[in-house]
DNA sequence: TCGTGTTCGTTATAAGTTCTAACGCGACGG
DNA sequence: CCGTCGCGTTAGAACTTATAACGAACACGA
């Protein structure tokens, strides 16, 4: 029986095949996208042909949602990497920014158009926890002055995915806004519908971004 | 010749077909998602067998550009109609949460994951430009002492995407960020990204429509 | 009323896909 | 050294999109 640290080589050689598996996995879901991925022209390039590839990977499913992880877990040590380097709340906006465009598929593949049947399994949405916790790190370092939120209360009890972050519920509002705002904005640039448009989609993201990070009252005049 | 009103019966009976065969296509992408739509299956359920429908489309991709105008002209349709019967900004808010709730994989198929080799045809381009006109239209109805912003100064030069709407480089920011952030939280909501977290998605939504739509101050004091 | 020609639906076929099954070779490990 | 486990193969089933060729039904003009 082999520790936990050293692989016996077949697990070595197993390994050495499932990363070009996904590797190759990749590059076709970058130019034909990921419903073009076929598991027979991956095996062909890899030189063995069709079925041996079942020895890997039980399926088309499987690869994909190994896929999944992977972009997940990218994003989230980008996110916490750039956080850890100090970045506050911008920096790591444009840490995602950079993120996405680098290969808008893997990005696609996470917050693109749900497949109808599939549910993610549980480790894949602990993932996507980390990253909201880290947000929550980024906003509770900046301060703010703005008014609590009808959102917010109802957010006092509905904070159960903040898992025991200490931040106030204006604080969870404020990274929820970060998230679905930017998101708005990188996925209709990423999906090219400011194609032809002629503005800069980077000046839209900041002027998100600066709405985000920047204090603002409402007015009192307004209901 | 037939005029341009009557048709032969050639004409109408194959624009029934046309119909009939979109009308399952749609129950498939419902059910399925897009990707899974299958030519065959909907001829056999039509009770005839498989190439019998390259008489009235050209291959997959021709019908499903078809559900794509449909589903953006649908949604111009929707949006126009609020707008004409008095709605202000929030109740085209409240008409496109509502038009996407309906149908989540009709709003995906406009705003989901773009297929990599797809590029729209010009008239489908030009429904989007409609829906944006009658953004504008709204929102130059709803007054604003909102600071200009430097990327509205940046769409003074690039507002050619507006057509010839008369409305100030401010109202343009606004109405894509209305855009941008609308889309932000319903593609959220609709991809089931909230699921678990426990919130009600319609206060979030409504929430960003609060910030849309109320008149506020930039913090002098924030750089 | 009777051709004529367009259009429609059929079957057959080609080239793909995912995925299972059965078989043999080779290497790893006791 | 030898058994067993793992890997890759080919064969095949059940799909898919799409084209080709054939026959029948229908509209239309003479």
């Amino acid at each position: 029986m082999a520790e936990p640290g050293t692989k016996t080589p077949r697990e070595r050689y197993r390994g050495q095949v499932r990363a070009e598996v996904k590797e190759r996995a990749w590059e076709q879901i970058a130019t034909a996208g990921a419903s073009a991925l076929s598991l027979n022209a991956i095996a062909k390039q890899m030189g063995m042909s069709g079925p041996a590839l079942y020895r890997y990977f039980a399926g088309r499913d499987e690869l994909i949602t190994e896929l999944i992880r992977d972009a997940y877990r990218s994003l989230a040590d980008t996110v916490r990497a750039a956080y850890d380097s100090g970045a506050d709340v911008a920096g790591l906006a444009h840490a995602l920014r950079a993120w996405a465009l680098a290969d808008p598929h893997r990005y696609f593949l996470i917050y693109g158009t749900p497949v109808p049947g599939y549910h993610a399994p549980d480790d894949i949405t602990a993932i996507s926890s980390e990253i909201m916790a880290t947000l929550l790190d980024a906003y509770t370092a900046l301060p703010s002055d703005r008014p609590t939120t009808p959102f917010a209360t109802h957010l006092e009890d509905h904070r159960h995915w903040a898992g025991d972050h200490p931040a106030p519920s204006t604080t969870l509002h404020r990274a929820l806004t970060f998230w679905t705002r930017l998101h708005g904005a990188l996925s209709l640039e990423l999906a090219g519908h400011f194609k032809g448009m002629g503005f800069d989609p980077a000046l839209l993201f900041a002027a998100e971004l600066n709405d985000l990070t920047t204090n603002m009252k409402a007015d009192p005049g307004a209901a």
